[in-house]
DNA sequence: TTGCAATCTCTACATTTGTAGAGATACCGT
DNA sequence: ACGGTATCTCTACAAATGTAGAGATTGCAA
C-alpha cells in the first residue's frame, strides 16, 4: 500500500518541485522555471526529466510534438519518503531523537513553540479518536 | 563556524555508524562488523572507507602497517546534516512541515507524544534563558 | 510553401558511487 | 631466517548522476 517514495537527489528535487508547480509541462517551461536557479542548458533538464520518467517519478504524455510531464508521486509522498530515508539510516528509525535534531536545529520562536505543541495535542487527539471510535457498532 | 556537516549515502552510514562503535579501528574491523548487514567484501569496505577519508568524513593515522580509522565528524553533526538536506530540499526550510510529517509518519503513544510534548517545553525554557541571562553584567 | 522558431532526439563525456580481484608487503611467532 | 597470516595497494569496471552539444523535426506564420 505504501509507495517505495525513494529519496531524490539535488536535481531531481529542483525538477520535481518545478513540475508540481507547472504540471502538465513541458520540459522547456521546466528548464525556464528553473534557469534563475540552476543555469542548465535545455538538454540537461531533459535529461534528468526523461530519467526520472524511468524511475517512476514523473509520467509522460505524448501530445503532437509536445513531451507533457507530470509528477507521478505527490509532494507528501516525496517529503516523507526523504523524511525516512533521514530517519531510518541517521537515526536507526529513533523518532525522538530526530525530533530533537530537528527543532534543536534551528532557533524556534515561543509563538513556532507554540504551534508545534498544539500539533502534538491534535496529534494525540487522532490517536484518541482512531482507538476509541465515536459509536461502537452494537 | 557550523561545519559543512553534507547528506550521507546508505553504503557511508553503514561505514561510519560501524566506525563510531569501534574507531579507533582498522578497516578489516569494520568489515567483519558488517558482515552481517553488507556482505562486502574487503576490498570494498577499504575503497569505501578511503573515499569518505578523502571527503573529509573519516580520518586516518598511520602505525606500521596499520592504517586506523576514526570519524571525522560526530554523530550529531551528521544528524544534523542528513535532516537539513531533508529540510532545505524537501520543505524548503520549513520546519513546522517538516516535524508535522516526521510525527505522522509513525504511529506514536500517548507516552511517546508526552515525550515530544515535553521536549518542546524544555526547549522554550532553554530560549528564555538564552534572551534572559541569568545575570546582567554591571 | 517556405522558412524560422520551438522542440525533440541522440550521443557523449566527466564524476561519483558501488563493488571487487589479484598481487604485494609487512609482522610475528618459531 | 622463514613462512604463514593479516593487511595493504592498485587497478578495474559497471551503474548512476551531472552536464551538454549538434543536428533532426515539427508546426505555425507569412
Amino acid at each position: 500500500m505504501s509507495s517505495p517514495s525513494p529519496a531524490l537527489t539535488e536535481a531531481e528535487w529542483a525538477i520535481i518541485k518545478a513540475v508540481w508547480t507547472h504540471q502538465p509541462c513541458a520540459a522547456p517551461t521546466i528548464q525556464e522555471a528553473l534557469v534563475e536557479s540552476h543555469a542548465w542548458a535545455y538538454s540537461t533538464v531533459r535529461t534528468l526529466m526523461d530519467r526520472m520518467a524511468a524511475k517512476g517519478l514523473l509520467t509522460t504524455e505524448k501530445v503532437r510534438h509536445l513531451t507533457l510531464y507530470r509528477a507521478a508521486i505527490t509532494r507528501q509522498q516525496a517529503q516523507l519518503g526523504e523524511v525516512r530515508y533521514a530517519l531510518r539510516h541517521a537515526f536507526d528509525g529513533a523518532l525522538k531523537p530526530m525530533v530533537e535534531t530537528l527543532i534543536s536545529s534551528e532557533k524556534l520562536s515561543a509563538g513556532e513553540l507554540d504551534e508545534l505543541e498544539s500539533m502534538i495535542k491534535n496529534r494525540r487527539q487522532l490517536g484518541d479518536t482512531e482507538r476509541r471510535p465515536r459509536k461502537a457498532k452494537p
